[in-house]
DNA sequence: CCTATTAATAAATCATACAAATTAGCGTGT
DNA sequence: ACACGCTAATTTGTATGATTTATTAATAGG
């Protein structure tokens, strides 16, 4: 048309998950205010240059991740902070330059310190056969790509995030699952282990691997604690 | 219509979250398998008796909740297990009657194992005081309930989810936010403090809230172990 | 036998129309 | 002047059909 739309309507792919980011990213950053009403969806159509219907598909996607709520007649309304999801993968992708990042991995490593070290127990006492397998291969790659030549960062990040994934899946408890994909996100989007090198950090890994495979659960617990320190200890600031 | 549709046409509101329910549930009891090709849009328009728009609207819904992936041409597939996200509160709504709720209940409170204590400790560091005088309040309600002649279980239930909610929103970490919302969904559809008096566990709640007020993060984080100790041995079996 | 073009298909988007819900305001009666 | 109920206007909700795009698969050409 004949704005800056075509921005939106010309990028990669799934219109409505475009614009739903737009939205998400004026909400996220405060431009369009807690509890304040958002301009109707007719508005809102002219203003993206996208049809109704691709507008609509978007306001259902925030509503779902607890940005937004809808009812007839008074509108659409932006939902209080505390009920945004923050644990919605999709969400956390669309927080990249909202917030300080430092703060934002920062405050990610405050979860997976309280999560992590409990998963890592009860993966020890409740990984089946087929994980315990699978977690051996992958460690193995870590040590491959630990005592390469030259290490190799992105295939060390991949590597990485499967075995912490592996380990919620492991868990034998629903509720940990969506921590895997959490966790593969931020690596993905956030967290850049620039001073990191593999072979300082395999022994740490070990210890959780070789915690788990031995069914031990104190100790995989606290190999998990003690990497997390290590972790926390090489984050800027 | 002429079919069994009213059921789902004629009940509540919002059409396409309930279409989305019914799905869901067919997804998460195994009726519709993991990786299985769901029936393309036209076909689960005429089995739900809906218009595609309200159909697509229940397809986004789900997506965004990890549990569908659609791709033009090749159809909307189930996603796997790993990365439905247990985590979302409408998600968890769902699951009532799908899995054993005896279990499921014990899984969710593995989760408040690894999540609350530590942010009991965060909140006795990080409470604002505005967060410090709104759990005082809620505190002293809670007392007044549990001191009552008759003990108004209906009300407990909700100021013991108030006080729960409202340490995950004084973590100042925004990761722990969701927490107060799906524990308030747990509580509201899943648990059923049945055996539960009021007496017993107010003791439990001021030890964690004098923690939390006098900022002892560690006495917080012990006090909270110790209050879902004495949970888990409520639990049933 | 391999590669490139094309055709078929299903979802993605658009445009428009109508329905339902809720609020605000108007009007009437006491 | 006040209370009550009704109407109308606004905004989201649902429906339908047409068009576009993306992907697979088949087909024709090298």
């Amino acid at each position: 048309m004949e704005g800056g739309f075509e921005s939106i309507a010309g990028s990669k792919r799934s219109l409505h998950v475009q614009v739903a980011r737009e939205i998400a990213r004026k909400i996220l950053s405060g431009q369009l205010p807690q509890n304040s009403i958002i301009p109707s969806e007719l508005e809102l159509c002219e203003q993206f240059g996208v049809s109704r219907t691709a507008l609509r598909e978007a306001v259902k996607l925030l509503t779902s991740k607890g940005l937004l709520k809808s009812r007839p007649k008074v509108g659409t309304k932006v939902v209080e902070r505390a009920y945004w999801n923050f644990l919605d993968s999709q969400l956390i992708e669309w927080m990249d330059g909202i917030s300080d990042n430092d703060e934002f991995c920062s405050q990610f490593l405050g979860l997976r310190n309280a999560i992590e070290p409990e998963a890592c127990a009860l993966a020890a006492r409740n990984a089946t056969v087929e994980q315990r397998m699978k977690l051996s291969e992958i460690f193995e790659q870590m040590c491959d790509i630990a005592n390469a030549d030259v290490f190799d960062q992105a295939k060390w990040t991949s590597v990485d995030t499967q075995f912490h994934s592996l380990i919620f899946n492991s868990t034998g408890n629903v509720f940990y699952l969506p921590f895997g994909n959490i966790l593969t996100t931020m690596f993905a989007n956030f967290i850049h282990h620039s001073s990191t090198d593999g072979s300082t950090c395999i022994e740490e890994h070990r210890q959780i691997y070789s915690a788990i495979m031995a069914g031990n659960s104190d100790k995989a617990r606290l190999a998990s604690s003690t990497h997390l320190q290590a972790v926390k200890s090489k984050l800027p600031k």
